[in-house]
DNA sequence: GGGAAGATGTTCT
DNA sequence: GAACATCTTCCCT
């Protein structure tokens, strides 16, 4: 603990319709602390998932897995995917409601040589962040950061962050997933590099 | 530079 | 046994 509580987010902030959150999360902070090491990466994209959202994971009820997301905002669910990634989401809503917001890219800002020995494959600053698995391979979480209280945690935790004047939020339907793709749930920066290469940007 | 397909393990039916 | 909120590699232009 250091730095009086900084700029970290209210529970509150969290306990509110999940596109909205998704929304005023874009240009925040996420950090990780593994012992001395910090890694910083500034939040360019996330995505809205809903209880009655066909594409959720919490869409056919709570199960083992998913638990996590039915219970109190501003906890990390963290789940394994295609045998080999990790993605990162943040809970919102009440308890009971199953709402999350999949971080998908991030704008490294701390740490870049650490990520770079965690991540051989990135070449370049905007491989390291820009995609829901690469960005846990990088921060380094897996299933052991399920279940962390990002509000009161030291571990990993998010804090405020502002867009600059020049930069706008656009709006498009997800990625990756093949129901509900007609519902535009994802959020990123317009015109940064880091987002992640999922569809046209329009 | 861009599109297509393989890899790989946990979870649910 | 099938599906999966993905990343990387390979091959083509």
């Amino acid at each position: 603990m250091s730095r009086a509580s900084e700029k970290r987010f209210d529970r509150s902030f969290f306990e509110r319709e999940v596109t909205q959150v998704a929304k005023e999360l874009l240009g925040s902070y996420l950090h990780r602390r593994l012992g001395e090491v910090e890694f910083i990466g500034r939040i360019v994209e996330t995505e809205a998932y809903h209880q009655s959202d066909p594409a959720s994971h919490s869409f056919r009820g709570m199960t083992e897995r998913n638990k996590i997301m039915f219970g109190e905002a501003g906890f990390a669910y963290v789940y394994f995917t295609y045998g080999m990634h990790y993605c990162a989401n943040v809970v919102c809503g009440f308890p009971g409601s199953a709402e999350a917001i999949l971080l998908r890219a991030l704008e490294p800002v701390k740490g870049l040589g650490e990520m770079y020995e965690r991540r051989e494959k990135a070449k370049k600053d905007t491989d390291l962040l820009s995609g829901p698995g690469k960005l846990c391979q990088a921060f380094a979480i897996g299933k052991e950061q399920n279940g962390i209280d990002l509000i009161t945690s030291d571990e990993l935790f998010l804090t405020r962050g502002k867009l600059r004047t020049d930069e706008k939020i656009k709006i498009t339907s997800r990625v990756g997933i093949t129901v509900a793709v007609e519902k535009e749930w994802r959020f990123f920066i317009k015109d940064n590099p880091f987002v992640s290469k999922g569809k046209p940007s329009g």
